[in-house]
DNA sequence: CAAAAGCGAAACCAAATGGTTTCGTAATAA
DNA sequence: TTATTACGAAACCATTTGGTTTCGCTTTTG
């Protein structure tokens, strides 16, 4: 009991000030091919060793990436689930600039994640977010 | 010539980096209904006017929100455009949590944007960017 | 065992971010 | 014409962010 961890719990970064970072893309990008340990993956980068482990330590707090230590290295491997949450974030955009495709991408793919609906259209109350 | 300013050109500020604010977030949200001059957007928010009309000068600049002068009140209106690299962003992902859905969609749209292909894996390379 | 490799934690720093208040200036209303 | 409404610009401030260097700890390797 206690700290309920697990899934697809929020931390304290999310996945949108996660990806803000260009560098952090690029991590994504690069871990997306496959596992590595801390000191193969800053080597693509001019920052230091330090800088690289604290973008990493972000994106794992968003649960982009998946930490495992094996010896005396930290390797690192691209965990895609929280793109889910942006996914959806831009599905209900994307009735704005294409409204056909939108009505049959959410028919199709209303199986496996249940007919996901970001409210429909509420105007006067205060946002709270998303 | 010159500035080549106009449809899809990135500013000082991207998408990733717009959109990593909740605030922002909720701003989108909330112009994607109707247009709206600025003292009523921020009766909706807590902070103050000048704070909204900040982050909709950011929202601006990533050209997801326009702006137009009526009298004396200046009103803002969504702009979906720039989502749209979001997205492509995003494509490439999807592949990591469901083939299927995603081999179907890019068939789909492969008609007005032309097959999309953000580099078929590579790795030892310094990513550049996205 | 001693040296080296692989990392994280801590302290530190400059710049960006998210806010505020104060002021000036157009447009509209009285 | 004089308020008043609507807004941006500027100055300012605290906090976060993205980076660095230094240090210490654990796991190899020689």
């Amino acid at each position: 009991m206690s700290k309920a961890d697990g899934s697809a719990a929020a931390a304290k970064h999310d996945v949108f000030q996660a990806i803000a970072d260009p560098t952090r893309r690029s991590l994504l990008r690069l871990l997306s091919d496959r596992e590595m340990p801390v000191t193969v993956i800053s080597n693509h980068y001019e920052m230091t060793r330090t800088a690289v482990s604290k973008h990493l330590r972000i994106l794992a707090d968003a649960g982009l990436v998946r930490e495992r230590k094996v010896g005396r290295e930290t390797r690192y491997r691209f965990e895609p689930e929280p793109l889910r949450e942006l996914k959806k974030w831009l599905d209900y955009y994307e009735r704005f600039w294409d409204n056909k495709m939108a009505a049959l991408k959410r028919f199709v793919e209303s199986g496996p994640d249940g007919p996901d609906d970001p409210a429909p259209l509420a105007a006067a109350e205060p946002p709270t977010d998303e």
